[in-house]
DNA sequence: TTGAAAGCGATACCAC
DNA sequence: GTGGTATCGCTTTCAA
């Protein structure tokens, strides 16, 4: 059985309050050195250690917050739980993960039991995050912070990357190598992202004068294998780009697997460019042309600001929006004259 | 405030007790069923969730635990994550996911402060978790099990792969691709896996009455930055090695940059051979030939060992050892003429 | 079939 | 300077 305070006030011949008052430093706190050696020698003989459960409880807070995520081991995410755990830890506080596999009702579940737990906040980091699970949240008034997911609602803070920005940025690289026929394999058009990333595409067309074609435009969910089959689509009409902006890396991999596939090169015959840089991107053959997302940074600024709104700090800003640049790496290259 | 038990009675016009044993669905409880329903219908209308904090001050469990892990962006370790919480998650436990960094300080930290939030296990997984980190949890009593990594002491449970026979397996395939001149860059020697691995290593060497040449053997930690340096010092010995074994598929990649770096090929003049098989393995240029160890399932069978302690189910085995694959891709081939 | 009450371990307000 | 005690929300034994 583990040793508690009572035990320990026993020990020294004082009233737990006391003990309490001097375990945690309370600041008007005045005792005789004597007695407080005593306590700590108490503590120390009986090797006690605090119950947080039972302190959790009395203050209706439990130093651990929630970070619910679709999937680990896509390589957006062990980078942003880094930063976040990072600044967890600072503070003080622990991370229960929670993988989702990209399941609504797994979303909900955990939630629910999240909630149960006390957590002080949650971090929903994902595109995917579905309204109703951030409305679950928000009607428990537990205070939450949406990670690469902008917020619809007023006053739930958000951490993103100015996708527009970063769209704009790879489109503009294929531009100024002298493509034109550009395709862009977007994310689901149903989340921020993958809108404001195509937002993006088509102002860089715009500016430079060349003409959105709708069949340079295919929609594909987050990953690999959609990017592959988006690519194939692209190849089949008559006359395939010469270079293409995919909506993120993992999608980028697999268009570039396509292109492979088909018997043609990267960059020689399409150049592709990635978004978010993972940490794979500097390592595929060839290594991939990309828009760096501070992924580090977007989860611990998530978190710092998920703390602020747990300790009441005062917040610059409800939404932070950070700044993407461009890589150049070896899959884009100047348009062939082929092409 | 939130709705507690107590209100929820009060609004049945019942006792505490009575609501405590509807939601728990106690067995031998025998209640009208006019009173469950009134109860059932003042949860729905207070919209009361229980806290599981004061459940779990009660109960003494918490149904949480706590994983350690040194880096969640190296590629090993989001897939055991993964399988980690699958199993946590099947059986209604949350996982606190705890990320040391390699230092030392940090692990301990996280063993107290998981002790403390009354976690109802740990899974400590790394090769790299100190003695002192494993002492601790024993000495408090709090079940864990290592992942990765073989336990000294009786009674410790653990989740490892057949190291010897995975390096016999990398090592006998370079023999039977008809190399001789073969380099092991060992994981670090103070690790069971280290150790192991070299082991097999060495028994394949002798089997196949290759003499083992200590030249030939370099030690590294597990990361891309040390086998590319590992690597440098084979290429500076008189005669390089043909093939080279590496511990991991980090070493692996990072001795392959090397090699291509000097201005040799991968596999034209040295062949490589990693371990793990990462999901980055397959990906990158050229893909690499590697021994295939079934992480998802490490993190899965290492939770359920871990539940099965919790809740002293009956164990089979208080060692799961898991037997890893050859999966041959493209940075080994025959030796050339030249070699 | 249901109620009363003790207690899990710690904190904090109010006394003295 | 230090002690008493109510309280956080829930479970469970014992009664009735």
């Amino acid at each position: 059985m583990a040793v508690t305070l009572k035990e320990v006030a026993d020990r020294a011949g004082v009233n737990p309050s006391t003990v309490s008052r001097v375990i945690n430093e309370d600041p008007n706190l005045s005792i005789r050195e004597e007695t407080r050696n005593r306590i700590l020698r108490a503590i120390e003989e009986l090797d006690y250690r605090p119950n947080a459960v039972a302190r959790s409880l009395r203050l209706k807070t439990t130093g651990t917050a929630g970070m619910i995520i679709p999937d680990i081991t896509n390589p957006f995410f062990p980078e942003v739980f880094k930063g976040a755990e990072s600044a967890a830890s600072e503070r003080g506080f622990s991370l229960i993960l929670c993988n989702t596999n990209e399941d609504p009702e797994k979303e909900k579940a955990y939630i629910k039991l999240l909630a149960e737990k006390q957590v002080d906040g949650i971090l929903l980091a994902s595109t995917y995050i579905q309204d109703e699970t951030i409305d679950m949240a928000a009607k428990r008034n537990i205070p939450y912070v949406l990670v690469n997911r902008a917020s619809r609602n007023e006053g739930s803070a958000s951490v993103v990357v100015d996708d527009v920005y970063g769209a704009e940025l790879a489109v503009q690289h294929l531009v100024d190598l002298g493509h034109r026929r550009i395709a862009h394999i977007s994310g689901l058009l149903y989340t921020e992202t993958g809108l404001e990333r195509l937002e993006g595409y088509r102002r860089t067309l715009n500016r430079n004068q060349i003409p959105f074609l709708s069949e340079y435009m295919v929609e594909a969910k987050y990953s690999e294998r959609e990017g592959y089959l988006a690519m194939e689509k692209l190849l089949a009409i008559p006359q395939p780009p010469t270079g293409v902006f995919a909506a993120n890396d993992l999608i980028a991999l697999g268009a570039a697997s396509a292109i492979v596939d088909h018997g043609l090169n990267v960059p020689e015959d399409i150049s592709v460019v990635g978004f978010n840089d993972i940490w794979l991107a500097g390592k595929v053959h060839p290594p991939l042309t990309t828009v760096k997302v501070p992924l580090y940074d977007m989860g611990y600024l998530a978190f710092e600001s998920l703390a602020k709104k747990i300790l009441g700090e005062p917040m610059e800003q409800d939404k932070i929006v950070l700044r993407p640049e461009l890589v150049v790496r070896a899959s884009t290259r100047a348009v062939s004259a082929r092409g």
